[in-house]
DNA sequence: CGTTAAATTAATCAATTGTTTAATTAATAT
DNA sequence: ATATTAATTAAACAATTGATTAATTTAACG
């Protein structure tokens, strides 16, 4: 907004003012999880950080390397969740791990956007730092967890654990990957009332399956419908 | 491959040659499916479909209008799938959804890579392309067919519709989007066998749950991991 | 046949992109 | 104080991109 136009030359100490480098990654990381690295260039997230392009190849050597701090910053963040949920013992991981992931991408849905926009981008270098910084890590972690609660009685003996795993990181993501898509035609929206909704419904879901005859009564109730469902957005121009 | 470099001008009809038009379609659909229509130049695709960039603007006035071309070709593909599905009163809709939309995906795995970059992408033509000629259309189709399964005691009378597609879709789709991160570390492959045994797994987890105590004895068996899970593959440049 | 329309290309355009360079200012060390 | 190093910018660069234009060849139509 403010054009901002500082004259080259090391700028004085101010105390409060942020560094360059963690303004550049902080709106990296908004503008590169809303559209995608690709669609927003270095003039843009200079800009939005307020310091000049250049100092994009000075603290990050490449575009590339801006985006790899971006999303390395990102995956920790995820990964605490599920360390945080495969550490602690007091209910069945699968459980845990609906309640506090769920809540944690309400809290924030740009992230599972970043990882997923990346994963699909084909980008090996990409993948393999998601791979060997997240993913591999949180199959260490969780997989065995889920083992133990087999074992406990707790889950399904004939379970494996690994798919399970996957069935439940999809049940917990994909509502908010279709997200621009459902919330429209749904009319949903992300509040913590969504999340309270949509964790009930997961959790008994999940654990009692679809098909069991008795209902428990903890299921979500009320459709996730509410808005007007036929207004749509303000239909933008047609060509562009 | 072939420099195929033509002279200008209007080419002799060859019966056998596909005109130009559906050779960029084909074309631009495999590329922007692996990789993105941003990482995909118009030059690049008319050299894969054999003709030159020109002819994209001719027939698609813009790569845009090419993107929306293959997108929509795409959508109907996998809308043609969830027609059947909620067409057929055999058995329960959910079980069907599971069974066809897993293998239809499996064969294909480019299409949901395709749909879900674009959902992301956050380009708002795109979004209302998805939107109105697939999403609403499914959810017209499909939970009015899962509370009719509801109804008729198949499945659990407190389930809602809408959530429940959510988690159904989420399950057999998120495998496909993580394929690329997960094959390295839990070492699957997309074949037949791989497709049986999510079928199986899904299906299952779905209807009985995670909780319950009896098993049935036709969950998936074996686990997912077969070729080696540290071989890693070959680290490209670190740079570039 | 001759004229018009359709299909195609080569060449060029204008805009945008990521990056580098040289200059400039302040902090730090000698 | 002076020299060196760190942090910053403006300006320019080279490459790539999507798109347009004019020319060219064949098909279709009278």
């Amino acid at each position: 907004m403010t054009a901002n136009t500082r004259k080259p030359g090391r700028p004085r100490q101010a105390d409060n003012a942020q560094d360059a480098k963690t303004a550049l990654l902080l709106a990296a990381s908004k503008l590169f999880a809303a559209r995608g690295a690709d669609a927003v260039s270095v003039r843009e997230v200079a800009e939005a950080a307020g310091v000049s392009p250049a100092m994009i190849n000075y603290y990050f050597r490449n575009k590339k390397g801006l985006m790899r701090a971006v999303l390395e910053r990102g995956l920790d963040r995820v990964l605490a969740v599920v360390a945080e949920v495969a550490g602690q013992h007091d209910e069945p991981v699968t459980a845990a791990f609906i309640d506090h992931y769920i809540r944690a991408l309400n809290a924030d849905p740009s992230l599972p956007q970043l990882m997923v926009r990346e994963v699909l981008s084909g980008n090996p270098s990409y993948q393999k730092v998601i791979a060997e910084r997240f993913v591999r890590k949180a199959i260490e972690m969780m997989p065995p967890r889920i083992a133990e609660d087999i074992t406990a009685g707790q889950l399904r003996r004939d379970l494996d654990p690994r798919l399970t795993m996957l069935s439940l990181v999809g049940m917990c993501v994909f509502p908010f990957i279709a997200a621009p898509l459902l919330r429209p035609v749904l009319g949903y929206e992300f509040n913590d009332a969504f999340a309270d909704q949509l964790v009930a419904h997961t959790t008994q879901l999940f654990n009692e399956g679809a098909k069991g005859t008795a209902a428990k009564g903890t299921a979500a109730k009320g459709t996730a419908a509410k808005g007007s469902a036929t207004k749509g957005t303000a239909a933008e121009k047609d060509d562009d």
